[in-house]
DNA sequence: GTGTTTTAATAACGATCATTATGAAAAAGA
DNA sequence: TCTTTTTCATAATGATCGTTATTAAAACAC
């Protein structure tokens, strides 16, 4: 019983993402939100809670619908693809949409008030979950063989990592995509080769 | 004529730079610096004028005092010791201060609200400045013959500046010295290596 | 059709934001 | 000592922040 909601969940929550992508947490307001969904205050309220809830509902779908590239690069057969995958993902989406730059992990918590303090810790345990697929991923090649015995996964996935972390603040500051795959390949360059892996530096 | 100023500037523009290295541009409210500055409201609008003109003058001090390893780097004789200068240093300067872990032009502006787009873009610029002399530097690498002919500094460049920055990143979410040097390690591990250059990889 | 329940929209809430009037206190010149 | 000038400290400015009362409208049950 009781009225049907008139406004579209998905929609409006695909606006907020968008908003928060843009702006961050904290920059992104009510203003800002409820004028991208259409929708006013109380409906998001009532929709999703408060702001953080809101946010994490974002980071939520952020992650079903953008971020799909990491997955199918860990299914990927050596480590220099699923790192080369990754990379150049990384440089696909955070230039793809000129309205919305970087990447939302980056952009939404860097630094900021102490108010935003449990938003940023929640896009740093998003971003370790991520570095710790990498680790495991790396750590399977190695047993492999696609890695060599030298090899230290652990430190392989942190640079991976801080390359992308890297291209989304330079795509947020408007840098090209031909400069973030440049950024990409040179990174890549001395990818530690090993027994199976038919790749030679240079060849 | 007139009373004297009871405070000491630079005491005080040392206190406003924590306290925005802490909390980034936005993050930092007056009420944050002056409790960090020890005085009064209107004391900061006097001695620096707005918020963004103390953010622009503790951008100038930070340069001053905390990145002069840049400028050092950019004196050594190969293009491999410049980056791995830069990238240790960035490495030790991101994780030197517990307090304000990360680096100010990270921290202070990768996201937020519309009203602190010039900031935003005073920091961008900040950074773009560094990368350019970076890239002057391989430049001059390249016609040294400490790189090859191959290699392109533009992409060299912006791919230290890109580690550095995710390492920036990752400071801020709690990594050790330790993961942040072993990134820069692996950065450096496919340096190009120039007609004049003693290493090769692996050795 | 009446009553109940849920949503929609307007407007207000207290808190905090950056920024300043305002007036007292202190130092310099006459 | 008196006047002038600058700084200091208290407190208030209008605006915006995230969050909600409040009331009107719409959809079900009976």
């Amino acid at each position: 019983m009781g009225r049907h909601r008139e406004f579209d969940v998905e929609k409006v929550l695909d606006a907020a993402l968008c908003v928060f992508w843009r702006k961050g947490y904290e920059g992104a307001s009510y203003a800002d939100l409820t004028e991208a969904a259409g929708v006013e205050r109380p409906a998001l309220y009532s929709a999703f809670g408060n702001k953080e809830a809101l946010f994490r509902r974002a980071l939520d779908r952020y992650s079903e619908r953008y971020v799909g590239y990491i997955p199918v690069a860990l299914q990927l057969p050596t480590a220099r693809e699923v790192a080369a995958h990754i990379l150049y993902g990384a440089a696909d989406l955070n230039t793809r949409y000129p309205g919305h730059t970087g990447c939302l992990g980056i952009n939404g918590a860097v630094a900021g008030s102490d108010e935003a303090e449990p938003v940023r810790q929640a896009l740093i345990d998003y971003r370790a979950a991520g570095q710790a697929q990498l680790r495991e991923r790396f750590d399977r090649a190695k047993a492999e063989g696609d890695l060599p015995e030298t090899a230290k996964p652990e430190a392989l996935a942190a640079f991976v990592m801080a390359v992308t972390h890297g291209m989304a603040v330079q795509a947020k500051a408007g840098f090209s995509r031909d400069m973030l795959e440049a950024v990409a390949e040179q990174a890549l360059s001395a990818w530690p080769a090993g027994r199976r892996s038919g790749h030679q530096p240079g060849s």
